[in-house]
DNA sequence: ACAAGTACTTACCCTAAAGTATGTATCATC
DNA sequence: GATGATACATACTTTAGGGTAAGTACTTGT
Protein backbone atom coordinates (compact mmCIF):
# COMPACT_ATOMS: atom_id res chain seq x y z
CA UNK A 1 0.00 0.00 0.00
CA UNK A 2 0.96 2.91 -1.19
CA UNK A 3 2.74 5.64 2.14
CA UNK A 4 0.49 8.69 2.92
CA UNK A 5 1.96 11.75 5.17
CA UNK A 6 -0.12 12.64 8.45
CA UNK A 7 -0.72 16.15 6.49
CA UNK A 8 -1.90 15.24 3.30
CA UNK A 9 -5.81 14.75 4.93
CA UNK A 10 -6.96 15.40 1.02
CA UNK A 11 -5.21 12.32 -0.51
CA UNK A 12 -6.69 9.96 2.15
CA UNK A 13 -10.17 10.99 2.12
CA UNK A 14 -9.47 10.90 -1.93
CA UNK A 15 -8.87 7.23 -1.36
CA UNK A 16 -11.44 6.52 0.62
CA UNK A 17 -14.22 8.33 -2.10
CA UNK A 18 -12.55 6.11 -4.54
CA UNK A 19 -13.57 2.82 -2.65
CA UNK A 20 -16.76 4.11 -1.53
CA UNK A 21 -17.78 6.39 -4.76
CA UNK A 22 -18.38 4.49 -8.16
CA UNK A 23 -18.60 7.50 -9.70
CA UNK A 24 -15.21 8.70 -8.45
CA UNK A 25 -13.52 5.20 -10.13
CA UNK A 26 -15.09 6.17 -13.48
CA UNK A 27 -13.84 9.82 -13.47
CA UNK A 28 -10.47 8.53 -12.51
CA UNK A 29 -10.09 6.49 -15.80
CA UNK A 30 -12.28 8.96 -18.34
CA UNK A 31 -12.75 12.25 -16.25
CA UNK A 32 -11.43 15.16 -18.26
CA UNK A 33 -12.88 16.81 -21.50
CA UNK A 34 -11.40 14.75 -24.39
CA UNK A 35 -11.88 10.53 -23.28
CA UNK A 36 -15.72 10.41 -23.48
CA UNK A 37 -15.60 12.33 -26.37
CA UNK A 38 -12.82 9.87 -28.27
CA UNK A 39 -14.78 6.79 -26.78
CA UNK A 40 -18.11 8.57 -27.90
CA UNK A 41 -16.44 8.25 -31.60
CA UNK A 42 -15.06 4.42 -31.22
CA UNK A 43 -18.65 3.20 -30.42
CA UNK A 44 -19.19 2.48 -34.19
CA UNK A 45 -16.35 0.45 -34.32
CA UNK A 46 -12.54 0.46 -34.96
CA UNK A 47 -10.80 3.78 -36.50
CA UNK A 48 -7.96 5.13 -37.85
CA UNK A 49 -5.93 7.09 -36.06
CA UNK A 50 -6.22 9.79 -38.79
CA UNK A 51 -10.65 9.32 -38.61
CA UNK A 52 -10.25 9.69 -35.11
CA UNK A 53 -8.68 13.16 -35.80
CA UNK A 54 -11.22 13.87 -37.98
CA UNK A 55 -14.34 12.91 -36.48
CA UNK A 56 -13.00 15.14 -33.03
CA UNK A 57 -12.13 18.07 -34.31
CA UNK A 58 -10.97 21.07 -32.19
CA UNK A 59 -8.51 18.20 -30.32
CA UNK A 60 -4.72 18.83 -31.17
CA UNK A 61 -2.74 16.02 -32.32
CA UNK A 62 -0.51 15.77 -28.92
CA UNK A 63 -3.97 15.70 -26.96
CA UNK A 64 -5.10 13.25 -28.87
CA UNK A 65 -2.21 10.29 -28.71
CA UNK A 66 -1.98 11.49 -25.34
CA UNK A 67 -5.30 10.17 -24.40
CA UNK A 68 -5.09 6.90 -26.50
CA UNK A 69 -2.15 6.23 -24.91
CA UNK A 70 -4.07 6.57 -21.78
CA UNK A 71 -6.77 5.15 -23.21
CA UNK A 72 -4.74 2.16 -23.97
CA UNK A 73 -2.94 1.68 -20.52
CA UNK A 74 -6.28 1.91 -19.20
CA UNK A 75 -7.72 -0.88 -21.06
CA UNK A 76 -10.20 0.48 -22.92
CA UNK A 77 -8.76 0.56 -26.23
CA UNK A 78 -6.64 -1.41 -28.15
CA UNK A 79 -3.81 -0.22 -30.52
CA UNK A 80 -3.43 -2.72 -33.59
CA UNK A 81 -0.18 -1.20 -36.10
CA UNK A 82 0.00 -2.91 -39.43
CA UNK A 83 3.37 -2.80 -40.43
CA UNK A 84 3.21 -1.07 -43.37
CA UNK A 85 4.24 2.60 -45.00
CA UNK A 86 2.58 4.69 -44.67
CA UNK A 87 1.43 2.96 -41.00
CA UNK A 88 -1.73 1.97 -40.57
CA UNK A 89 -2.80 2.16 -37.12
CA UNK A 90 -6.43 1.68 -35.61
CA UNK A 91 -8.03 1.95 -32.56
CA UNK A 92 -11.21 -0.38 -31.41
CA UNK A 93 -12.87 -0.84 -27.75
CA UNK A 94 -11.93 -3.51 -25.44
CA UNK A 95 -14.86 -5.62 -23.79
CA UNK A 96 -14.28 -2.73 -20.95
CA UNK A 97 -14.30 0.41 -23.39
CA UNK A 98 -17.59 -1.24 -24.60
CA UNK A 99 -19.29 -1.43 -21.08
CA UNK A 100 -19.11 2.26 -21.36
CA UNK A 101 -21.73 2.26 -23.94
CA UNK A 102 -24.75 2.66 -22.02
CA UNK A 103 -22.84 5.66 -20.60
CA UNK A 104 -22.34 7.91 -23.80
CA UNK A 105 -25.77 6.88 -24.68
CA UNK A 106 -26.69 8.28 -21.34
CA UNK A 107 -24.97 11.17 -22.04
CA UNK A 108 -26.01 11.52 -25.60
CA UNK A 109 -29.61 11.20 -24.55
CA UNK A 110 -29.32 13.95 -22.24
CA UNK A 111 -28.01 15.99 -24.77
CA UNK A 112 -30.85 16.10 -26.74
CA UNK A 113 -33.74 16.58 -24.21
CA UNK A 114 -31.76 19.03 -22.21
CA UNK A 115 -31.18 20.74 -25.54
CA UNK A 116 -34.60 20.85 -26.19
CA UNK A 117 -35.76 21.89 -22.90
CA UNK A 118 -33.63 24.49 -23.41
CA UNK A 119 -35.55 25.65 -26.10
CA UNK A 120 -31.94 25.39 -28.16
CA UNK A 121 -32.75 21.99 -29.54
CA UNK A 122 -28.93 21.22 -31.56
CA UNK A 123 -29.66 17.07 -32.84
CA UNK A 124 -33.04 16.36 -33.66
CA UNK A 125 -32.63 12.45 -32.85
CA UNK A 126 -29.89 9.87 -31.78
CA UNK A 127 -30.82 7.89 -35.47
CA UNK A 128 -27.07 8.38 -35.92
CA UNK A 129 -26.02 6.95 -32.84
CA UNK A 130 -23.76 4.46 -33.16
CA UNK A 131 -25.14 1.24 -33.59
CA UNK A 132 -27.51 -0.27 -31.11
CA UNK A 133 -27.53 0.43 -27.54
CA UNK A 134 -28.01 -2.09 -24.60
CA UNK A 135 -30.74 -0.31 -22.81
CA UNK A 136 -29.84 -1.01 -19.31
CA UNK A 137 -33.08 -1.11 -16.36
CA UNK A 138 -33.08 2.54 -15.45
CA UNK B 1 -21.10 30.81 -21.79
CA UNK B 2 -17.31 30.82 -22.77
CA UNK B 3 -16.25 33.81 -24.44
CA UNK B 4 -14.06 32.93 -28.19
CA UNK B 5 -11.36 34.72 -29.68
CA UNK B 6 -11.57 35.31 -33.60
CA UNK B 7 -8.13 33.85 -34.36
CA UNK B 8 -8.07 30.85 -32.91
CA UNK B 9 -9.26 28.16 -35.22
CA UNK B 10 -9.15 25.04 -32.96
CA UNK B 11 -12.25 26.96 -31.13
CA UNK B 12 -13.96 26.84 -34.27
CA UNK B 13 -13.58 23.67 -34.51
CA UNK B 14 -14.70 22.74 -31.50
CA UNK B 15 -18.04 25.27 -31.83
CA UNK B 16 -18.79 22.52 -34.56
CA UNK B 17 -17.94 19.89 -32.56
CA UNK B 18 -20.49 21.10 -29.81
CA UNK B 19 -22.97 21.72 -32.34
CA UNK B 20 -22.64 17.53 -33.74
CA UNK B 21 -21.33 15.78 -31.11
CA UNK B 22 -24.00 15.40 -28.02
CA UNK B 23 -21.53 14.13 -25.47
CA UNK B 24 -19.41 16.78 -26.19
CA UNK B 25 -22.63 19.00 -24.84
CA UNK B 26 -22.31 16.86 -21.92
CA UNK B 27 -18.96 17.58 -21.12
CA UNK B 28 -19.66 20.98 -21.48
CA UNK B 29 -21.80 21.66 -19.00
CA UNK B 30 -20.19 18.25 -16.86
CA UNK B 31 -17.20 17.94 -17.95
CA UNK B 32 -14.34 17.53 -15.62
CA UNK B 33 -13.59 15.92 -12.45
CA UNK B 34 -15.76 17.13 -9.51
CA UNK B 35 -19.24 17.70 -11.03
CA UNK B 36 -20.26 13.91 -11.72
CA UNK B 37 -19.32 13.06 -8.23
CA UNK B 38 -21.31 16.16 -6.87
CA UNK B 39 -24.24 15.49 -8.81
CA UNK B 40 -24.19 11.93 -7.98
CA UNK B 41 -24.01 12.84 -4.37
CA UNK B 42 -27.12 15.15 -5.27
CA UNK B 43 -29.24 11.96 -6.66
CA UNK B 44 -30.47 11.05 -3.19
CA UNK B 45 -32.37 14.18 -2.95
CA UNK B 46 -31.30 17.81 -1.36
CA UNK B 47 -28.18 18.03 0.96
CA UNK B 48 -26.52 21.03 2.81
CA UNK B 49 -23.19 22.55 1.98
CA UNK B 50 -21.59 20.96 4.94
CA UNK B 51 -23.25 17.61 3.71
CA UNK B 52 -22.41 17.73 0.54
CA UNK B 53 -18.50 18.61 1.75
CA UNK B 54 -18.71 15.58 3.78
CA UNK B 55 -20.09 13.22 0.79
CA UNK B 56 -17.44 14.57 -1.46
CA UNK B 57 -14.01 13.78 0.47
CA UNK B 58 -10.92 15.13 -1.35
CA UNK B 59 -12.84 18.13 -2.92
CA UNK B 60 -11.53 21.77 -1.00
CA UNK B 61 -14.44 23.71 -0.04
CA UNK B 62 -13.11 26.61 -2.84
CA UNK B 63 -13.40 24.02 -5.48
CA UNK B 64 -16.81 22.98 -4.14
CA UNK B 65 -18.34 26.45 -3.97
CA UNK B 66 -17.11 27.57 -7.67
CA UNK B 67 -19.04 23.97 -9.10
CA UNK B 68 -21.76 24.35 -6.81
CA UNK B 69 -22.31 27.68 -8.42
CA UNK B 70 -21.08 26.96 -11.97
CA UNK B 71 -23.92 23.87 -11.18
CA UNK B 72 -26.37 26.55 -10.35
CA UNK B 73 -25.30 28.76 -13.26
CA UNK B 74 -26.12 26.08 -15.49
CA UNK B 75 -29.15 25.07 -14.16
CA UNK B 76 -28.20 21.89 -12.91
CA UNK B 77 -28.90 22.77 -9.22
CA UNK B 78 -31.13 24.96 -7.21
CA UNK B 79 -29.35 26.98 -4.38
CA UNK B 80 -32.11 27.50 -0.92
CA UNK B 81 -30.37 29.46 1.98
CA UNK B 82 -32.89 30.23 4.91
CA UNK B 83 -32.02 33.53 6.49
CA UNK B 84 -30.91 32.25 10.22
CA UNK B 85 -28.11 31.77 11.92
CA UNK B 86 -26.13 29.61 11.66
CA UNK B 87 -26.64 29.57 8.16
CA UNK B 88 -28.92 27.16 6.54
CA UNK B 89 -28.37 26.08 2.77
CA UNK B 90 -29.39 23.15 0.69
CA UNK B 91 -28.97 22.00 -2.75
CA UNK B 92 -30.85 20.26 -4.94
CA UNK B 93 -31.64 19.36 -8.72
CA UNK B 94 -33.45 20.89 -10.98
CA UNK B 95 -35.25 18.94 -13.32
CA UNK B 96 -32.13 19.66 -16.02
CA UNK B 97 -30.02 18.01 -13.48
CA UNK B 98 -32.31 15.07 -12.70
CA UNK B 99 -31.80 14.20 -16.03
CA UNK B 100 -28.60 13.04 -15.51
CA UNK B 101 -30.02 10.32 -13.45
CA UNK B 102 -29.55 7.80 -15.88
CA UNK B 103 -25.85 9.47 -16.79
CA UNK B 104 -24.84 8.71 -13.61
CA UNK B 105 -27.02 5.10 -12.93
CA UNK B 106 -24.89 4.02 -15.91
CA UNK B 107 -21.84 4.93 -14.81
CA UNK B 108 -22.09 3.62 -11.28
CA UNK B 109 -22.99 0.46 -13.10
CA UNK B 110 -19.96 0.14 -14.99
CA UNK B 111 -17.54 0.79 -12.32
CA UNK B 112 -19.40 -1.93 -10.37
CA UNK B 113 -18.89 -4.88 -13.45
CA UNK B 114 -15.46 -3.00 -14.44
CA UNK B 115 -14.26 -3.67 -10.70
CA UNK B 116 -15.00 -7.09 -10.90
CA UNK B 117 -13.76 -7.65 -14.47
CA UNK B 118 -10.62 -6.40 -13.26
CA UNK B 119 -10.14 -8.87 -10.48
CA UNK B 120 -10.45 -5.77 -7.75
CA UNK B 121 -14.47 -5.76 -6.67
CA UNK B 122 -14.90 -2.73 -5.43
CA UNK B 123 -18.83 -2.09 -5.05
CA UNK B 124 -20.94 -5.00 -3.89
CA UNK B 125 -24.07 -3.67 -5.49
CA UNK B 126 -25.68 -1.08 -6.40
CA UNK B 127 -28.08 -1.16 -3.24
CA UNK B 128 -27.01 1.86 -2.07
CA UNK B 129 -27.55 3.90 -4.71
CA UNK B 130 -29.58 6.66 -4.52
CA UNK B 131 -33.41 6.32 -5.21
CA UNK B 132 -35.72 8.87 -6.67
CA UNK B 133 -36.92 11.74 -4.44
CA UNK B 134 -39.72 13.13 -4.84
CA UNK B 135 -39.90 15.01 -8.33
CA UNK B 136 -40.33 18.50 -7.58
CA UNK B 137 -41.86 20.30 -10.42
CA UNK B 138 -39.38 23.53 -11.57
C1' DA C 1 14.51 15.89 -56.67
C1' DC C 2 10.87 17.10 -53.97
C1' DA C 3 6.40 17.27 -52.00
C1' DA C 4 2.77 14.66 -49.76
C1' DG C 5 0.71 11.48 -46.59
C1' DT C 6 0.77 8.77 -42.19
C1' DA C 7 1.33 8.31 -37.29
C1' DC C 8 3.45 9.97 -34.41
C1' DT C 9 7.44 12.75 -31.17
C1' DT C 10 9.63 16.55 -28.95
C1' DA C 11 10.37 21.04 -27.04
C1' DC C 12 8.60 25.11 -25.30
C1' DC C 13 5.00 28.07 -23.53
C1' DC C 14 0.65 29.53 -21.33
C1' DT C 15 -3.43 29.34 -18.95
C1' DA C 16 -7.02 27.51 -16.24
C1' DA C 17 -7.81 24.64 -12.59
C1' DA C 18 -6.75 23.15 -8.26
C1' DG C 19 -4.34 23.41 -3.64
C1' DT C 20 -3.04 26.17 0.73
C1' DA C 21 -4.12 29.26 4.00
C1' DT C 22 -6.52 32.62 6.17
C1' DG C 23 -10.49 35.78 6.92
C1' DT C 24 -15.62 37.10 7.61
C1' DA C 25 -20.46 37.51 9.69
C1' DT C 26 -23.58 36.02 13.05
C1' DC C 27 -25.26 34.05 17.08
C1' DA C 28 -25.16 30.32 20.98
C1' DT C 29 -22.72 28.34 24.69
C1' DC C 30 -19.18 27.74 28.02
C1' DG D 1 -14.57 36.92 25.96
C1' DA D 2 -13.07 33.09 23.77
C1' DT D 3 -14.68 29.20 21.05
C1' DG D 4 -17.27 26.79 17.72
C1' DA D 5 -20.39 26.14 13.95
C1' DT D 6 -21.91 27.48 9.27
C1' DA D 7 -21.29 28.92 4.53
C1' DC D 8 -18.79 31.01 2.31
C1' DA D 9 -14.71 34.76 0.33
C1' DT D 10 -10.10 36.05 -0.99
C1' DA D 11 -5.19 36.06 -1.86
C1' DC D 12 -1.42 33.45 -3.24
C1' DT D 13 1.04 29.58 -5.19
C1' DT D 14 1.50 25.36 -7.68
C1' DT D 15 0.40 21.96 -11.08
C1' DA D 16 -1.53 19.65 -14.76
C1' DG D 17 -3.44 20.05 -19.02
C1' DG D 18 -3.58 21.88 -23.18
C1' DG D 19 -1.77 24.86 -27.34
C1' DT D 20 1.90 25.97 -31.02
C1' DA D 21 5.20 24.67 -33.86
C1' DA D 22 8.43 22.00 -35.70
C1' DG D 23 10.65 17.49 -36.69
C1' DT D 24 10.97 12.19 -37.86
C1' DA D 25 10.78 7.84 -40.82
C1' DC D 26 9.41 5.75 -44.76
C1' DT D 27 7.44 5.30 -49.20
C1' DT D 28 4.53 6.71 -53.21
C1' DG D 29 3.46 9.97 -56.68
C1' DT D 30 5.07 13.90 -60.13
Amino acid sequence: MTQIKEASTIQENKQAAFKECPVTYVMERIGGYWKPIILFHLLAGSKRYSEIKKAVPGITEKVLIQHLKQLEADNLVIREARPVVPPYVTYRLTVSGMGLRPVMYAMANWAVEDSEANGTPMYKSLGNFPETPKLAAV
